[in-house]
DNA sequence: TGCCAATGTATCGCGCACGACTTAATTTCA
DNA sequence: TGAAATTAAGTCGTGCGCGATACATTGGCA
């Protein structure tokens, strides 16, 4: 069997991610952020500790090989400092600098633009998202017990 | 406002979006495609005539910039062969070779393998992918008018 | 003490994905 | 008819995203 993309339901999935990130891009835009960058960040402001890049990679589900050149790209901004964690000098440890956690305020209203460009209320986007959870589940550990 | 990735539903979207990656890789390295080279190609697999670039970018969503590459990688195959359109020298007209057409036949399994991956049924799948197909239509439109 | 597997990070190569720009062909219309 | 606008494809630079691999540190374990 044969599908056009259209009729795919990976390309319906496919298309509303890059939707989605065409929605951040100007809002991102304003803090110099990209899509990637604003997750990691975002992974950092509600952090209650300092994490490495296994955890990072954990809340954004981002290899190292991602991570690593992100992170720089984000240390060059000044927006955190990477230093060795002294007690396992294998892990990485990251911190946000104050110009970091200063960018927190500038992202605050985003969440709520992305709302409003959806045009959706917040019970059917919450249900959606729970959906499209459970599908990740099921991929990820591939349970295919139809 | 500041959410955790794991609260945010763009994130949801985007790690769905991977999941589903994921699923399609080891079935896309038995046919040497990466996955939006199996978009570009079913879309010739499923057209009625030969498309151009920005036909196929119609239907997948992509842009000239992306697609130029992709397509001369998949020349390099010798899955397509691309030639000028001779009514309009500006267009490039994509054609299937013999192996390319022959690839559809290899591919063909791919659909159910993904619906069993998923472990859903085809109806909860057609529903949902009405849902998100909506929200991308939202999120493109603009109408941010909730 | 010395070794070795596990863990954490970084590097490399490839392939998207896109915005901005360039080039070339076609169309429009003054 | 010919200059301007439009359309089509390609180029370039930046930034993911991942598999494979390399390398250092750590924590057993003989």
């Amino acid at each position: 069997m044969t599908l056009a993309p259209h009729d795919m339901f990976c390309f319906s999935l496919y298309s509303a991610t890059h939707a989605m990130q065409q929605a951040y891009r100007p809002l991102l835009e304003e803090i110099g952020l990209t899509y990637p960058q604003y997750l990691v960040m975002s992974a950092l402001w509600t952090a209650e500790n300092p994490l490495s890049v296994s955890g990072i990679g954990r809340e954004v589900q981002l290899e190292s090989s991602t991570l690593t050149p992100l992170l720089k790209r984000l240390e060059t901004a000044g927006l955190i400092v990477r230093r060795r964690n002294p007690e396992d000098e294998r892990q990485l440890q990251v911190d946000l600098t104050d110009a970091g956690r200063a960018l927190q305020a500038r992202a605050a209203h985003i969440p709520a633009c992305i709302l409003e460009k959806t045009g959706m209320d917040v019970e059917t986007l919450r249900r959606l998202q729970g959906e499209i959870r459970d599908l990740t589940q099921r991929l990820r550990t591939g349970t295919g017990d139809a």
